[in-house]
DNA sequence: ACCTGAACACCGTTCAAGT
DNA sequence: ACCTGAACACCGTTCAAGT
């Protein structure tokens, strides 16, 4: 009954090791975004890259293991791009951020879209690690620093609902239209931005308890 | 290359095959329900179905048709669902008809959170095969025909992907709560039907000339 | 027409032997 | 400290033999 773990089983302490590691990853990425998820098993991943099957679980304890670190290096650029768009975007007005959080949200999606497409599948398959919880949480943070820029300050439980529903939006609606054929960044992106602007409006006006907070900055 | 069919290999003839196919589909459930994916192979169940390995292969060309029958299923039983609640609400205003949607949503992810979750996950995963898409279909028509019913008609293009858009938010909301506690479903909705509202709202506004024919009804 | 279950194939994982 | 690859275990799938 004791799952496997799912972190890297130690860090690399010479520099061949280390790179054997960068080789790993390199070849699970390759391998899922070439192959997909039907090709991707251990010994494709260490005959790519270039070491024996011993070599990967020396340093991954399980196949889940090296999908995880590979989901959170992807949540890792994702978090860094977005805190500077909310940095970029911290005077501007609320209608421009969201868009500016639209566009980050498409083209990091769109970049290497079969990839994150499977990364975006495993991760909902796998349970989510400590650490994994804690770039989604920053993630979750840079949102919330984004609305309380953008917002008079409402109650705390609230912005952390709203961060996290914003970010199901549009992952909802960039996952789906990423299944068909590849769409156009910009359109997607006015999507995405009618669908957290119309959110957050909505928000405002329909619940006059909860909601009474949530208003543009003047 | 040639991968395996996803749909049933063939209808039963006989009475005591349909029992079969129906244990095996109901042993398939459960053992996705309770013991997740992780326990959710083929022996599992067969044995729990009281039949043959080879029994089940008679009616599934492979694991994977099996479970793509349980989703097609599902989505049967949600199609069901929103047909009743979109012909209930035909003269209802935009916003009640919207809530009555977004309740039969959360409904239908709420009433086996565990199970709906796993065809989530793998319907992800799967290629959808030609009857599912036809379910699918149905399931946004239903979603296309309440737009045209609550709002003035707007250009074809712009209905579908608009559906597509509402379902996936919808989608998005459900989904990423249901990942956590159980959540209450009377907030759950209400967070729904403000995306919906809301994505509808802006679309209207924000855009000159594509969204000038999405008007609110008089 | 339907059912059975041993046998096979593939792939995740381990471990004894190396450098 | 790191690497190797044969061996093992589990599970999806097939197929020859039954009723």
């Amino acid at each position: 009954m004791t799952q496997p773990a799912l972190f890297p089983r130690k860090a690399p302490r010479q520099s061949r090791s280390a790179a054997t590691v960068s080789a790993i990853l390199e070849a699970a990425a390759h391998i899922l975004d070439q192959r997909g998820l039907e090709g991707y098993n251990t010994n494709a991943v260490a005959a790519r890259a270039g070491v024996s099957i011993g070599s990967l679980y020396q340093y991954f304890p399980g196949k889940d293991a090296l999908t995880v670190t590979l989901i959170r290096r992807d949540h890792e650029a994702l978090l860094a791009a977005l805190a500077a768009a909310v940095e970029r975007t911290r005077g501007a007005r609320l209608a421009e951020g969201l868009a500016a959080l639209a566009r980050v949200a498409v083209d990091h999606q769109l970049d290497r879209p079969r990839l994150a497409r499977l990364l975006d599948i495993e991760e909902d398959r796998l349970p989510i690690s400590r650490d994994s919880h804690a770039t989604i949480a920053a993630i979750a943070a840079q949102v919330e620093t984004f609305l309380e820029q953008h917002l008079a300050p409402p109650d705390r439980e609230h912005l952390t609902v709203t961060a996290a529903d914003l970010l199901a939006i549009a992952r909802g609606i960039i996952d789906t239209a990423a299944q068909g054929p590849i769409p156009d960044r910009h359109v997607l992106a006015r999507r995405v931005r009618w669908a957290l602007a119309g959110y957050l409006e909505q928000m405002n006006g329909s619940s006059p308890g909860a909601g009474r907070g949530v208003q543009p900055r003047p």
